[in-house]
DNA sequence: CGATTACTTGACACGGTGTCAAGTGACTTG
DNA sequence: CAAGTCACTTGACACCGTGTCAAGTAATCG
């Protein structure tokens, strides 16, 4: 891939990130990001033969702009399982809002389409090790609450996490991030680690 | 709305439904709607003119049909707070499977149709209403957690009993749905309700 | 110089929604 | 019983968004 060729496709990139993150009513067209990012809409079809295949490029790009494995190394290292918990919280649920006009978009498709559903499976399955690596924390230090096996709490912890819920409660609830992020913690610890006698 | 004229309607009805329940793939189109009644496609828009208005129709005829209010009944009956609650998770959250297949359409809708936004908002409301009759009812007893204020408190309720909730652990956890209304209970308990010492 | 690369313009097929016009057959009702 | 209305049919068509195809242009490179 040549220089000029990868700098058209940034452009197509961003355009297409910019697009989805200030139009969130998902009416964003092919049309649209060509215009967006300066070309024909064939263009845009030469660099990204699918729609769904844009989308899914486009998260891509946003993950390596945002560094989200930097974000996540501060859950990696955190001492205890309940650090660890609450580390994990931060990263992702501050991160959320980062890429939540490009999951729309996306989850929108999944339901049309095999390949953002996939994408987007993949995506969330990513999430769900980072939830399951801080219920095993937990689990380690003995302080995971006993009304849940491993798996169970996994579950519980990822739903809990879910871009629909965070939409839920920023968007209907009118929850302030702060506000997510601080209730979020109190009922993850409350009902996911043990109680301290 | 002369007899024939209900009874299509009728038919209609049932089609909608039994095509959203058995084709969850939203690939559900009025073509094959009005096959599926044995009516052409333009007898179908002389009944319902827009896609979205014969969604919307489904879920009241679904409602009716299974009586909705009914199923509540026991919910308002319930002596205390706790019960209510309980009794709540229990009524709603048994409910919906049995609306699963209209609800992903409309919730597909609505990204996309203001009407069938509107509808699937007044919806959720109605659901909000029953969750914060329950926590008022907590509040009553002095059992709701001080952790919460009420509106947060049914925020959360709310949330957690999203439907998307439902299908994530559903579907993608595999959870039965007994096990799903019994961990629900046990953490909307463990979040909402005060220790008691 | 000629070939390749990156792009443009414009046409078009397809699938799904929604509209329009003309026609048919049945069942009211003056 | 004739006229009208009601419920529906058939078939055409416009619109929109995605995705494809073909021909042309302008810059770049060996």
């Amino acid at each position: 891939m040549s220089r000029k060729n990868l700098e058209t496709r940034n452009r197509i990139l961003d355009a297409t990130w910019k697009l989805l993150e200030e139009r969130l009513d998902t009416g964003v067209r092919m049309a649209d990001i060509a215009r967006q990012a300066g070309i024909s809409r064939q263009a845009l079809y030469l660099h990204f033969s699918k729609r769904a295949e844009l989308l899914i490029a486009t998260t891509q790009y946003i993950d390596e702009m945002k560094g989200v494995d930097a974000r996540l190394a501060p859950s990696r290292a955190a001492a205890t399982g309940i650090e660890r918990l609450d580390a994990f919280i931060d990263a992702w649920g501050n991160y959320i809002p980062e890429i939540y006009g490009v999951a729309k978009a996306l989850l929108a498709m999944k339901e049309s389409d095999e390949a953002a559903a996939l994408a987007w499976s993949e995506r969330m399955q990513a999430v769900r090790h980072g939830c399951e690596a801080a219920i095993k924390a937990l689990a380690r230090d003995g302080t995971l609450s006993p009304d849940h096996s491993q798996k169970q709490a996994t579950d519980i912890l990822w739903t809990m996490l879910s871009v629909r819920n965070w939409e839920q409660l920023r968007s209907e609830c009118g929850w302030s991030q702060k506000r997510y992020i601080e209730t979020t913690k109190l009922i993850a610890r409350g009902t996911l680690v043990v109680e301290q006698g």
